[in-house]
DNA sequence: TCGACTTTGTGCAGGCGTTCACAAGCGGCT
DNA sequence: AGCCGCTTGTGAACGCCTGCACAAAGTCGA
């Protein structure tokens, strides 16, 4: 986590105590309700939503108990209020300001991706530190300078800030995001990020998960090679979907 | 999930019993070893590497002594054999080919994205549903249509693909990435892949990890709310690099 | 050659997460 | 009104992962 694997900090608040692998699934339960909703469902029961969202069904229900009793026995949940209740458990009653950082090759796709502005995230502002980038326009953004970082953090109330540089300017980004007042990080970059208590990184790392497949291929092959010589014939019953 | 939490898998093969937070761990490790290298570091200590990777030192041990023993005591490791170690067991000794489905905004950026080379991948193909995309050439390649994928997977002895397309497409692709051959499923899509036993997904989600930060920013703002009224006083002592 | 120092590899305990299985609770039907 | 069937919420067991602490094993210097 695949993840959660520190203890989970009782803080005065609503939604203290959730585990951290619950929330990191509630975003999918969100997305596969919003599925639903379209769908012109009214209710769900555990069971649809647990298939539509590829967990267990047990899990899903513990997952829920822990944002509160929001459930009918016997009939199940209301959607449109299950929705309310995992948007403000996760904060997304407020629309998040975010700064991007590096409009390269990747920066250039996250500004552009619809799924931040249609997931209550508003790109703030976009910024570089290539002179020669600086003020293109990209997705209705013109490109800054990283210099005006600070500005613009404290004027739009940034808290959060996307890392997509190379990997050898990504630390000295990170901490000028955190000098100016961001709080969580959001690291493209293959590196690992140094940054004071209290800031909050979680890093993609695109080769990482091509490599972890590629792990499970070769053991495949290898088990293939070694069981039968046919190709397809044995290989194992297993998901990684989870991450 | 992250991640790890159904059973390893026991299979015949020399890389059997290593937990999948494990190897989910290991390309870190190597990353942080190429570095070192780079550097003219010829042995390092396991506290060493533990923090260039950003764990604890006595997790690194036990994660590689699941690969064997490769340290020597009172000295260290010998980077370029632990380099070659880890390689192997990744299954990184052989260059795997993989194609691309869907060269939108986010398959542009992933074509042309120069860690996937570096780091034992080749990119067999692109591929496309839009007959407007067909044709164009990024980063060297021509994009075809995505009727062609069964006969270049199989010339290519392709393994590996990549989703990048919008969600409604992306169980589609995958279905037919499966009938074509692939066995590994990278999918940038952000919905739930069904596909049969035998084949892995890994899912990336570039909105879900915000959501992730939403979660714990808005648990720092209601601490500092509720606590005491200054907003950058009392934020808890946490990382989350670990995913 | 011997002793002191350094670092690996690992036994062990504790915590977190997942899953099973079932009691509690709600709606609908008779 | 009472019963039946369905679904939620959760207690408990189990397994994986983490981190501590230490013995084993190697190096370096005298």
């Amino acid at each position: 986590m695949s993840s959660g694997n520190r203890p989970r900090i009782r803080a005065a608040g609503r939604t203290r105590g959730v585990p951290e692998a619950t929330v990191a699934r509630l975003p999918v339960y969100l997305r596969a309700l919003h599925a639903l909703a379209d769908a012109g469902h009214d209710t769900v029961s555990s069971e649809e939503l647990a298939v539509a969202a590829g967990v267990n069904s047990a899990k899903l229900r513990k997952d829920l108990s822990h944002l509160g009793s929001y459930g009918t026995r016997g009939v199940g949940y209301e959607v449109a209020l299950l929705v309310d209740q995992i948007s403000r458990a996760l904060g997304l009653t407020q629309r998040w300001a975010v700064v991007l950082v590096g409009v390269g090759n990747l920066g250039h796709a996250l500004a552009g991706y619809a799924g931040f502005a249609s997931r209550g995230f508003r790109i703030a502002a976009l910024f570089d530190a290539d002179a020669e980038r600086v003020g293109e326009r990209i997705a209705g953004q013109d490109v800054r300078h990283i210099d005006d970082l600070d500005r613009v953090v404290a004027e739009e109330q940034v808290s959060i800030g996307v890392i997509a540089t190379p990997a050898d300017a990504a630390q000295e980004v990170a901490d000028r995001l955190v000098e100016a007042g961001v709080t969580s990080i959001l690291n493209f970059a293959p590196c690992v990020l140094q940054v004071p208590d209290g800031v909050d990184v979680r890093k993609v790392d695109l080769a990482l998960e091509l490599q972890i497949l590629s792990f499970h291929e070769q053991r495949k092959a290898d088990s293939a090679g070694t069981v039968t010589p046919l190709p397809a014939s044995h290989v194992d019953a297993r998901e990684v979907v989870g991450q």
